[in-house]
RNA sequence: CGGGGAGUAGCUCAGCCUGGUAGAGCGCCAGCUUUGGGAGCUGGAUGUCGCAGGUUCAACUCCUGUCUCCCCGACCA
């Protein structure tokens, strides 16, 4: 392809709105233009790589025994309302009425699209088990998009979903494609790592997300430093090992007036202690029944954690005026001593001595707070957010904590769907069971900005080579000289023919402008067609992330590109 | 939805406080020179100053409303 027949609007400054790196070179670099907060137009080179990352997830899921199916976008209404999404989801859904006033939606996501499927389709435990997947757009509407494509209210997804016999059926079907997902992302050239994470309201018994570290990620990631562990941190568990044995410890509960002071770092600084000698006693309303909440002042509540522990559907905070009829105090006075609702003392709170708690009156703490003795809680929950330098599960690992991406997530689903959806089977017995689902989901467009926040330098997108949206740039110094195109294009030729792509840059500009250009777009190869070099019989081929090129004859330079191109290839199988 | 910021040429931004015929750099067009890391000179085109009202002899500038975008938070598969 010619350069010059090709639209790719590259910018020099870098565009107003865009914060993080790979969000400025996608504009930069001409790949996506933006239509409206959270909409974007895939350009030419944009969307040769985004083609790039589809493919391979095409060929892995293929791989993987999954077959490809499109469904609507557009779906009436009442299909979510037989699984009850249509109000769970409603705030995440675009709604629209057709002319006459039937009501629609454009999908977020496909369960119940592809269970109705099945439950018509799929009879037999014979034909299980299956799992069907789609490369399609989805549509939500996302109360904040943000960092260009990385949450879009419109964007690419590969989704796909399993049908089973039994849940330990569907357990290899899960392994497949947690496989299949290390594979893909592999070959995209990413490092993302599977973190054990939350299932939220998707439903289900369990989930990893398959994360690319970085900066800009929206989620919280915990790891343990002997690998055994890594999860997100909505779901992450750890021990903490710090003592909770503080100054004083045997002596007895002791008022103390703290004047104005409820928040934890104001009663640790008016009390001279650490937040972690605090003890939080938090109020909240479950269900609409008030419980209150112990923990650590260094800590915070993990609220899916704390609606699981108490099996309730609701969990929120309570309202300044609850906690003074609970605790007969003002916020930030609460203590667990002589509380007459329910009490969650999180664990690492265990063998607490010599703590500070609030005297549920205002402006009155009390010292020398001694858990076994002063309250001797029945058990002790997992309740907090973990923090960095905990234990990890297996007490060994130290957790650490990071940023990641998520670009893929598979969740064990279960039945929830297929009995909502009546996708039931008969078994041997010939007795009718509901199958037992999973389903898989991939950011196709945002693992291709994520590929970009990971892989590029100051001077650009350094593409891995299976999705550069061209492997080889051929830039010709002067193309009004004869010779230079005459190669350059013969060259090009061949290359496509043994399945190497190649963009010529033909435009009449200066070198420094076009070597700018191409390092900004990032080709994994470039190769350097001169007048002078041409005279002496040489070309240069250079790869993106070198600094030097390599003076080669001319007349070898095919077998030059095509023998790196291998190579890069090879090392990204 | 709460808080903050911004809408002026294709892009990055100045001008606004203190009202008086709209600017710079880059980009674009033409010509000449230049030609190995985003060239130089000369000439040129380009704006309903986000939109709607209001104040004023006069509004990019002041006032009111409104729309859009970005950031933080809340929210959220």
């Amino acid at each position: 392809m010619l350069w010059s027949k090709t639209l790719i609007p590259t910018l020099k400054e870098i565009p107003q709105d865009a914060e993080i790196p790979s969000h400025q070179l996608m504009l930069r670099a001409g790949l996506i233009r933006r239509l409206g907060s959270g909409l974007y137009t895939y350009l030419p080179l944009g969307f040769r790589a985004l083609r790039k990352v589809e493919a391979i997830v095409r060929e892995e899921m293929d791989r993987a025994g999954a077959q490809e199916g499109l469904m609507p976008a557009m779906h009436p209404r009442e299909i979510w309302d037989r699984s009850g999404r249509y109000e769970t989801l409603k705030n995440v859904m675009f709604r629209v009425k057709d002319r006459q006033a039937r009501e629609m939606v454009l999908g977020p996501t496909h369960e119940e699209i592809i269970t109705d499927l099945v439950s018509r389709e799929i009879s037999s435990y014979k034909q299980l088990p299956c799992n069907f997947y789609q490369i399609q757009t989805k549509f939500r509407d996302e109360i904040r998009p943000r960092f260009g494509l990385m949450r879009c209210k419109e964007f690419i997804m590969k989704d796909a979903y399993s049908f089973d016999i039994s849940s330990e059926a569907a357990d290899g079907s899960y392994q497949k494609m947690y496989d299949a997902y290390v594979n893909i992302f592999r070959r995209c050239g990413l490092h993302a790592m599977p973190v054990e994470a939350d299932t939220g309201d998707m439903g289900g018994s369990s989930s990893h997300e398959f994360m690319v570290p970085c900066e800009a990620g929206e989620d919280a990631i915990l790891e343990a430093d002997d690998g055994s562990y890594a999860a997100n941190m909505e779901r992450a568990e750890g021990f903490c090992d710090l003592p909770s044995l503080f100054a004083d410890a045997e002596k007895a509960l002791e008022e103390i007036a703290t004047p104005n002071v409820g928040k934890i770092e104001d009663v640790a600084a008016f009390l001279k202690v650490e937040p972690r000698q605090l003890v939080k006693t938090l109020i909240y309303m479950a269900d609409g029944k008030p419980v209150a909440v112990l923990l650590p002042g260094d800590r915070e509540v993990n609220e899916i954690k704390l609606r699981n522990v108490l099996g309730a559907e609701d969990v929120v905070p309570a309202d300044p005026e609850t906690v003074r009829k609970v605790t007969g105090a003002e916020v930030g006075f609460a203590g667990p001593v002589g509380l007459e609702i329910p009490l969650l003392v999180d664990r690492t709170l265990e063998g607490l001595k010599g703590g500070v708690i609030g005297a549920n009156k205002t402006d009155t703490h009390r010292l020398h707070f001694d858990l076994a003795r002063d309250l001797a809680p029945e058990a002790l929950v997992d309740i907090a957010f973990p923090k960095a330098g905990d234990l990890a599960p297996n007490r060994k690992g130290r957790l650490s904590e990071k940023r990641g991406v998520e670009v893929g997530h598979v969740f064990k689903l279960g039945t929830k769907y297929s009995l909502a959806l009546g996708a039931n089977v008969l078994d041997e017995n010939g007795k009718s069971i509901p199958a037992v689902m999973g389903c898989y989901g991939i950011g196709v467009s945002r693992t291709l900005q994520a590929v970009i926040e990971q892989s590029h330098d100051e001077n650009g997108i350094i593409w891995p080579v299976n999705v550069a949206p061209y492997t080889v740039l051929i830039t010709v110094l002067s193309p009004k000289h004869e010779e230079s195109m005459t190669r350059a294009t013969a060259l090009a030729a061949e290359l496509e023919n043994t399945g190497i792509d190649v963009m010529v840059d033909d435009r009449e500009e200066r070198p420094g402008f076009k070597f700018k250009d191409a390092d900004l777009l990032g080709f994994p190869l470039r190769l350097t067609i001169g007048e002078r070099g041409l005279a002496k019989g040489i070309v240069e081929l250079k790869p993106r992330t070198e600094k030097s090129f390599e003076e080669i004859p001319a007349d070898e330079a095919f077998d030059a590109v095509r023998d790196a191109v291998t190579r890069l290839r090879e090392a990204q199988k």
